[in-house]
DNA sequence: CTGGTTCTTGACAAAAATACTCGGAAAATA
DNA sequence: TATTTTCCGAGTATTTTTGTCAAGAACCAG
């Protein structure tokens, strides 16, 4: 799984508008100022986020972004996903295509391919509610242990 | 966490380490060839893993790489955790080296922190001899509910 | 001891990804 | 119409990744 500042910011700005439900639309530049984010950045992803209809936009005064559902609905996998391109799975799929091994299917597959289920069960499990009322904390399972 | 092809190549090149214990060295070309790995760079790879005790390295004719324990006994976080540098929990912190957000501690702080300890504890419970068993597929378990 | 094999080390470079910036267009408000 | 704000596409700078290369040191076989 892939996870730069750009889901990053994009978990911390959805996370901003979940607090400041109140006002009816956020302006990108409050949000940028409040979280310390390059406001032109935030555009870009802001917008990806809108496209994918997760939060509304509106344009002129008084404009500026809200969610489009109550914060318990929105996950945090979700988020992740919108911004940075789909989550890719193998982790070993060369530029050819296939995994690079000798045979065709690399030792390793299944790992990668499991490792991504994980993490992605784990986001898509937490949201937006749950950042801001601190409920993340020991969340964590060991993983299942291989029945022999 | 960071998981770029060094990683991946690392587990690669153990797991064919696992498989070759009968050799008493195994040669890094060797390893190369079968997992199709350029063999300059897979040198560093099994450099910084030598360095952390992994494995072992012989030189001279005959010589090359073995495991230095029992397949059982190496996790793959050890291993991701060696060869990409150590992972980087927070995810919140900037170069600065505190959150950016207004508040000294960003909102999704402890999202990252967990996150990080949810992908160790995953692949610290996997070893070398699982991936060669194949007794990987099916591990994911959902993360604890919140205890209201 | 000599020659070949292999690891060891560090510097360097191409390529890809990331992290932004910029200029303008469209829409809404007043 | 003028201002404010999102929308949109393209472009650029920085960093990280992914290697390559060359010289050296240790080692082993004969």
């Amino acid at each position: 799984m892939k996870l730069t500042t750009k889901g990053r910011y994009a978990v911390l700005a959805l996370t901003d508008l979940a607090l400041e439900r109140d006002e009816d639309f956020v302006k990108i530049s409050h949000i940028a100022m409040r979280q310390n984010i390059s406001s032109t950045y935030l555009e870009q992803i802001l917008l990806k986020l809108k496209k994918a209809g997760l939060i509304i936009g509106v344009r002129g005064p008084n404009g500026g972004y809200k969610l489009a559902s109550e914060p318990e609905k929105i996950m945090i996998a979700d988020i992740i996903n919108i911004v940075e391109g789909k989550m890719e799975a193998k982790g070993c799929v060369s530029k050819s295509g296939s995994c690079t091994g000798v045979s065709g299917r690399c030792m390793t597959h299944d790992l990668w391919d499991e490792l991504s289920r994980h993490i992605e069960l784990f986001l898509g499990q937490i949201s937006l509610r749950d950042i801001i009322k601190g409920n993340v904390l020991g969340r964590s399972s060991p993983p299942r242990a291989y029945d022999y």
